[in-house]
DNA sequence: GTCTATACCACGATAGAC
DNA sequence: GTCTATCGTGGTATAGAC
């Protein structure tokens, strides 16, 4: 069989052990979940997808832009998906601003379509990506804050219009939490499962999860502006 | 002078550098935070620490306990702030159930004091912790999970008399969204802050940070419960 | 007890043979 | 496209100086 480089892959294209580079990306995807990534050594990585060592290097360059090629292989097509749900929301709501909780379904819908689909990564993926979020190295920020500008402008600009009474920069802060706690939730951290003796069985899916998040996350999008004398943040002692 | 290991450190003498090992977990807090834990070489560590290379597994046994000794200096004092306060405030409440502000008061407070605290390594030290979270290696995972265990089990105690109408099972996951969101926010990881376009200036400082986080907490923790079809979260495409 | 120099094997990366 | 050999650097262990 004649080796050669597809200009795209398809979905089914990838459902079996293919060529060089999808069995690489999907071997990084695992390991990369599991120990991190400086954590995961190239020699594993290849070993685990039976193929040479130097092959990350000849298709990908680098490790780190292996990496990247992992990210952008899911994270492009759910943020697309986000958008062009938002859009067809406001499509259908008219010249009506749509309702925080809308606006969050949009956000949350594509990424737990995203963690249900066995085909695309699953729950693996997601984890890799929310530990991507908390990670210093500067290759990883700049490729992340550049694969969400657009995603997180139109998101923006939908949230002011349902939440007038809010100004642009109290919104800013309230997606940074927003974010956080999405992220958080979705990569689905062991530590945090631990320390809180949460028992994850199948039941309690993620499907369950997201509901659970999500009128927590509109709660506090439209809560009120806060008062600092309320909290008691002044240190007096 | 002679060489001596003293049983206990005070503030005071962790100064100016001093002993090998201080001068080794100064080096340490501010190197993981600036390139994470694996990127870190002892090498470049016990260089900037102005010590050995071999004085780091002599001290510590090995790069993992220097680690566990990194977070566990900072962690201990600030979780058991945490529970004091908690504790006064109930005092100070009597019989009566604290109010969700003033128990995220408890929380964020402690926070705050160390964050502003440059002796006790300030923002270096919570956003180190802050990538700890999101860590996959088993050793950080079960290490945090242990250090967290008393004050979690405190606050969710405190969150239920104050959430009456919660279930354990969903003020757990609300507090999941909460720990999500502080770390997140504490942790001040740049490439949400650029994917966000968050402008941060000197003024724009911790306790504005907190003034706004808090309020968003407590209007999440305080919502109702959701209701999935409310939020669109079945997949009907 | 504390520190230093050094040796060990695994790592990421690459050049050059095939 | 693939493979092997090799380089500089990583964490770690230890022998011996003080």
């Amino acid at each position: 069989m004649r080796a050669q480089r597809p200009a795209r892959r398809t979905p089914a294209t990838d459902a079996l052990s293919q060529d060089t580079k999808s069995r690489i990306l999907d071997a990084a995807e695992l390991l990369f979940m599991e120990h991190g990534f400086e954590a995961t050594s190239l020699r594993q990585l290849t070993a685990a997808a039976g193929v040479n060592l130097a092959a990350v290097n000849y298709h990908f360059g680098s490790k780190e832009e292996l990496f990247q090629a992992v990210l952008t292989r899911r994270l492009d097509p759910m943020n697309q998906e986000r958008i062009d749900l938002l859009a067809r929301y406001e499509r259908e709501a008219g010249s009506k601003p749509l309702t925080c909780e809308k606006i969050l379904s949009a956000m949350l819908i594509p990424a737990l379509r995203l963690s249900r689909d066995e085909k695309r990564g699953g729950k693996h993926f997601l984890r890799v990506l929310g530990r991507a979020y908390a990670d210093p190295a500067p290759f990883i920020r700049n490729f992340l804050s550049a694969q969400y500008a657009e995603m997180i402008a139109r998101f923006k600009e939908a949230f002011l219009k349902a939440l007038p009474h809010l100004t642009k920069q109290e919104l800013t802060w309230r997606l940074h939490f927003v974010m956080g706690a999405l992220s958080y939730t979705l990569a689905g951290t062991d530590s945090l499962k631990l320390m809180l003796q949460v028992i994850t069985n199948d039941q309690d899916n993620d499907e369950l999860l997201l509901q659970r998040l999500a009128p927590f996350l509109a709660a506090g999008l439209k809560a009120p502006l806060g008062d600092a004398k309320k909290l008691e943040l002044v240190s007096g002692d």
